[in-house]
DNA sequence: CCACGTTGTCATTGC
DNA sequence: AAGCAATGACAACGT
């Protein structure tokens, strides 16, 4: 049983507590199969490192070909991959000797190579030092390990604090135990100020000291059957037992107390499953609160095996679906992807390092991001994931009647935790469970698709990309109805995030981006009870093909920066394209909608025209009418003017003139002639002859 | 059931 | 050449 604390300790916790939980009959379809470097390897990667063995190593299930993890000179805490690495190490073999169905790397660890490869450090620092948070949570915290990692570690202490494998670094000051925030996320000692004020606040939820007090107590139940040295540890406040644990495997790791045997210990594993389990007691596993919760008294020694396999689920997830801007295409932007507000998700922290790639896996845990990795350069990959997922998925089926919703709660007992997860994130999981099951393609929860129009664009890349994690900081303290429902809520999450993968009409299987008949009117007569209704054919299509970006990103983003998006993240060639016909469609669409616009109006710009010209139309008459009134008026004046004037001219003889035969004519002197009619018309008829 | 309006989409053209 | 706007035409749907 030393041998067995002190191999945890050393940084096989998390196989160990694998182990346990296969022994006990349970499947662990998890490939966090772990491999301890030997004790010569561990001692050169601390001399190479130069720091504590307990941070140089984690706990990494990503390691790059066999399990080995070491630390990088990328980062203080940072870890890179050993490509020298033996692929499959003894415990392994030993482990598969036994029969314990270990699942084998899966795409994420090659994609951590891949990043790591790449030269983002970041990327692989916030990966791995998740990865140690959920190593060191063990089997019972994956989602808080997660978590932590998400938030540099400054989440739930438990979860991470007995992490053998993190640092020295992190003694601090006995009179601020709150403040021992083990850096679960490998983040650098400057940042562990910031991080031990957010654990403060932490500290300060009234449930989240219950638990502690809880674990303490627990914890010092389980020391006191240790040596004389691990008493005194167990007398100390828990996080400073951690400490004295974390400076035992230091000792472990630099080889001097590395001397147990593996192979003994399988022995004892196979032989002795019972001892074992009541070796692990929660002082060596960082069980979080609710699991320790659940074995108060009589139960200190039973795991709860269910919860604790559900929440390796989560775990896996928490691990898996890292922040959609870790599977950037262009390494160039790796190196600046920290600098992008594009891409700092859900950040509340201050320090920066925090929004790094990786570390922000709080509530991105998204299948899209798994997705999106899949599709990547590690498609090969990709059904390897896939039949992971289904396999927790099925699991997270065959426990879910045991599943208990306060411990999930109080799993995430994030009380600072920013899973970047909304209301209505958890509103479309419980769209979830009314939708059907079997075109779960359609699903809500399968994305969280953002449509917000008003959110940053960073806030709809979080909707688009996994906003459907429930909140912890809203799960952590609910009643218990709440709790039932949220935990409902998270197994449906569970499975539901990766059976789209699975269906038989799944776009990816055909040669249609999604398999309307045509329109999306019948997809949403085909689906009647899918709560997507709402959604346009293109937000469905692109929920269908995990699009992790928002229609309205697409449509209205430049040109410049559509490309760039699409150079920047790994995306399918059906998804490329996918996305370029939203782009054109919804153009296209607003084209439409303007040009009718437009042609009303026109039209109503003419119509305008008509009644205008009607209307001069009118006034025109109204005005000819005066005219010729005028002129009939002047007319008659001229007539009477004309009588008057005969009526006054004498010829010759003093006889009044016939103005029937003469005419009255002006020339161009002004003077005035009477001319007879006969001469008058006679003129005319010369005039016209000549204008002829 | 038909007519009409609305909307989305596609194809085409021109800038 | 690529991208985009404009627009005619068509289909589906709602009223």
């Amino acid at each position: 049983m030393k041998h067995l604390k002190r191999w945890w300790s050393a940084g096989g916790g998390l196989l160990h507590l694998t182990l346990l939980l296969s022994l006990a009959g349970l499947r662990v379809d998890l490939d966090l199969y772990l491999l301890l470097p030997p004790p010569s390897l561990l001692q050169d990667e601390l001399l190479f490192l130069g720091g504590p063995a307990s941070s140089a190593y984690a706990l990494s299930p990503f390691s790059a070909s066999g399990g080995w993890g070491r630390a990088g000179h990328l980062h203080p805490k940072g870890r890179e991959l050993d490509p020298a690495a033996p692929p499959e190490g003894q415990l392994l073999r030993e482990v598969r000797a036994l029969g314990v169905p270990f699942v084998p790397r899966t795409s994420v660890d090659a994609w951590l190579v891949h990043s790591v490869a790449a030269g983002s450090a970041d990327e692989a620092h916030g990966l791995l030092g998740a990865a140690a948070a959920s190593s060191t949570g063990g089997a019972g915290a994956s989602v808080d390990g997660g978590s932590q990692a998400v938030q540099g570690g400054g989440g739930d202490p438990r979860a991470a604090r007995s992490g053998p494998l993190d640092a020295g670094e992190e003694e601090k000051a006995p009179a601020e135990p709150t403040a021992q925030v083990p850096d679960a996320g490998g983040c650098a000692s400057e940042e562990n100020e910031v991080l031990r004020e957010k654990h403060e606040a932490v500290d300060h939820s009234s449930q989240h000291e219950e638990n502690e007090e809880r674990v303490s107590a627990q914890k010092e139940n389980s020391l006191q059957q240790n040596n004389d040295d691990e008493n005194k540890i167990a007398e100390k406040p828990d996080w400073e037992a951690e400490k004295t644990t974390e400076s035992r495997n230091e000792r472990h790791l630099n080889g001097t107390d590395t001397s147990f045997s593996l192979e003994d210990l399988f022995q004892l594993l196979s032989s002795q499953p019972e001892n074992l389990l009541e070796g692990i007691s929660l002082g060596d596993i960082p069980l979080p609160g609710s699991i320790s919760d659940g074995m108060n008294s009589s139960a200190h020694y039973h795991v709860n095996f269910s919860q604790a396999i559900s929440q390796d689920v989560n775990l896996h997830e928490a691990i898996l679906l890292c922040p959609n801007n870790t599977f950037r295409r262009d390494p160039t932007a790796r190196t600046s992807q920290s600098q992008e507000p594009f891409l700092q998700l859900n950040s509340h922290t201050t320090n920066p390092e925090q929004t790094l790639p990786g570390t922000n896996l709080t509530g991105f845990l998204s299948p899209v991001d798994n997705h999106m990795r899949n599709l990547t350069s590690q498609d090969l990959l990709y059904d390897l994931d896939i039949n992971i997922f289904d396999e927790i998925n099925l699991m997270s089926l065959a426990t879910e009647d045991n599943f208990d919703p306060i411990d999930v709660s109080q799993l995430f007992d994030e009380p600072d935790s920013d899973s970047g997860l909304s209301l209505d994130s958890s509103h479309n999981s419980t769209s979830v469970i009314k939708s059907n099951s079997s075109h779960s393609v359609c699903d809500d929860g399968a994305i969280g698709y953002c449509t917000d129009h008003e959110s940053s664009s960073h806030h709809d890349l979080e909707g688009a990309v996994g906003g459907y994690h429930p909140e912890p900081s809203k799960l952590c303290h609910l009643d218990q109805s709440d709790s039932d429902f949220h935990g409902d809520l998270t197994f449906q999450h569970v499975f539901h995030n990766h059976t789209y993968h699975l269906q038989p009409s799944a776009p990816e299987s055909t040669s249609e981006p999604f398999p309307w008949p045509g329109k999306s009117q019948k997809i949403r007569s085909r689906y009647p009870e899918d709560t997507d209704r709402n959604l346009s054919r293109d937000e469905q299509r692109a929920k269908a093909l995990h699009i992790p970006f928002s229609v309205d990103e697409i449509v209205g983003m430049p040109v410049d920066s559509f490309n760039s998006m699409l150079s920047r993240y790994y995306l399918t060639d059906l998804q490329v394209s996918l996305i370029r016909d939203i782009r054109r469609r919804g153009k296209n669409k607003v084209a439409a909608q303007n040009c009718r616009k437009r042609k009303l109006d026109i039209i109503l710009n003419l119509e305008d025209d008509v009644c205008n010209l009607q209307a001069k139309k009118e006034t025109l008459k109204r005005e000819q009418a005066q005219c010729n009134k005028a002129i009939n008026i002047m007319k008659q004046k001229l007539h009477d003017l004309y009588h008057d004037i005969f009526s006054r001219l004498r010829d010759d003889q003093g006889r009044p003139v016939n103005p029937n035969h003469y005419a009255l004519q002006c020339t161009h002197d002004g003077s005035i002639l009477i001319v007879p009619k006969e001469l008058v018309a006679s003129g005319h008829k010369k005039e016209a002859r000549k204008r002829k």
